[in-house]
Order: structure tokens, then C-alpha cells, then sequence
DNA sequence: CTTAAAATAT
DNA sequence: AATATTTTAA
């Protein structure tokens, strides 16, 4: 079907909103803290890394008692506020995943919300291993080449995992392949999901445990009527 | 309900 | 570090 491969690169459109568009972005997340303390899950594509744990459930998994609760990590890197763009080539500079309040140490008793790769920091990512070459190209290598604060050895391995998966399906599989657009740059349709419909629940309307915040939230992602509102400025496209 | 992304376990 | 499995979000 072509209507497949005309999706997919829509999609792969929209979801790269303008660089002016995330740049507010810059430090619009609301304290982990805070927003696993009053356990605030966003199903509105609000904050990118905001999710909150499960609390008030049962634990899951007990077993394989091998659980000295790993350090947050090192909080805030302190942020040179200088230069408004402050990536803008290739490396040597630091991105900056989501602390929130600087100043203030989530440190112990918080589960790390779940990453959300956006498109620019998946592009980083792409970037770095390109960078290093398959033999460098290995978790610890690839997260240091990023510098993305707050991004863990873990959450890169991940990410890897499905990136070389997606890879080896593309190269032995199907030819369908991209469409006809003069056989240049592709980027990755890896990250295809961005937003979906809101899917409206019946039975369980939203029900905000905390309001105000959550308003604070919407305001900051609604700015521009967008939908997504994800990371820092990679700046890189 | 289904699928896929991310986390976690091995 | 790599791969498999499980959990969680869209």
C-alpha cells in the first residue's frame, strides 16, 4: 500500500516540530519530585520525561534481592544559562535531560521516571553511534559521547537494542522500502509514535489528582498549540 | 484491546 | 555487553 509509505514519512514530518517550538523547552519540567510525589502521569504528551511510579501498588517484582537503590544520579549540571543556543554542532557539548529544579536533590526513595527518546535525542544518539563506529559503538561509549544528563548506561542499552534490531529488519526484509524521493536521506523511522489519539476512556474520566499542577503543566506544553512537548534544544537536525 | 517502547532480568 | 523477557505507555 502506498498510503503506508506516505504515512510513515508524515509522520516522520510531524513530528519534528521547529527548533523555536522546543526551545522553551529548555527547563519545563516539573520537579521528579514533586511530580512522583503527588504521582502525576501525563497521558497528555505533556512533559517528555515525566511519568511517574507506580505507587500505591503492589510490587512487582521482589524477587532477586539485589536492590541497593542506585544513586539518582548526579543532579544538575550546572547549566551555563550564556548562550542561547548552546548546541548547536556536533559534540562537545552537553545536553540536558530533565532535572527540573536545580537545586533540588530528588536523590533516594525515587524511581526514575521513564525515558521518553525524542526525536532530537534519538537523533543524538543516531549521531554518536555514527560517530564511533560499530566496534565503539557500545553503551558506555554511546552515553558518554552524549552527554545527556540523567541518561544512564541502562536507558542507552536499551534504546540500542531496538536501534540495531530496527536496522537488521531494514536491511534483510522488505524492499518496500522509502518512497520514491530521489533516493536521498532517510532519516530513521524509528521513533514512528509520536502522539496518537488522546483515546478518550469511558468510565474513568481524568481525574487530576492535582489540578493546579497539572495546569502548569498544560500551559507550558500548550504553548503553541502543539502536542509535543519534549527535550532540550539538540538543535541538531 | 493491541502494539510498541522502555525497563528489567538473564 | 548482548539478548530475552516483562512491564508500561500510547
Amino acid at each position: 500500500m502506498r498510503e503506508d509509505d506516505s504515512n510513515w514519512f508524515n509522520r516522520w514530518a510531524e513530528e519534528l516540530p521547529s527548533p523555536e517550538e522546543l526551545m522553551p523547552l529548555s527547563q519545563t519540567l516539573i520537579t521528579p519530585d514533586l511530580a512522583l510525589a503527588f504521582d502525576i502521569r501525563n497521558s497528555n504528551t505533556a512533559a517528555a520525561v515525566v511519568a511517574a511510579a507506580n505507587n500505591g501498588g503492589s510490587p512487582p517484582r521482589a524477587h532477586t534481592h539485589q536492590g541497593p537503590p542506585p544513586p539518582p544520579l548526579s543532579s544538575s549540571q550546572l547549566q551555563p544559562p550564556s548562550s542561547t543556543q548552546p548546541n548547536s554542532s556536533e559534540f562537545g557539548d552537553s545536553a540536558d535531560l530533565g532535572s527540573g529544579a536545580a537545586g533540588e536533590e530528588p536523590a533516594r526513595t525515587l524511581k526514575r521516571p521513564r525515558l521518553v527518546w525524542t526525536p532530537q535525542l534519538h537523533k543524538r544518539f543516531v549521531d554518536a553511534v555514527a560517530h564511533l563506529g560499530i566496534k565503539n559503538a557500545v553503551p558506555k561509549t554511546i552515553m558518554q559521547l552524549m552527554s545527556v544528563d540523567g541518561l544512564t548506561r541502562e536507558n542507552v542499552a536499551s534504546h540500542l537494542q531496538k536501534y540495531r534490531l530496527y536496522l537488521k529488519r531494514m536491511q534483510v526484509g522488505h524492499f518496500g522500502s522509502p518512497p520514491t524521493n530521489g533516493g536521498g536521506q532517510f532519516e530513521h523511522p524509528f521513533l514512528a509514535r509520536q502522539s496518537q489519539q488522546p483515546v478518550h476512556r469511558m468510565g474513568q474520566p481524568v481525574h487530576n489528582p492535582v489540578p493546579g499542577y497539572v495546569e502548569d503543566l498544560e500551559s507550558a506544553n500548550a504553548t503553541g498549540g502543539r502536542k509535543v512537548l519534549t527535550l532540550f534544544p539538540t538543535g541538531d537536525d
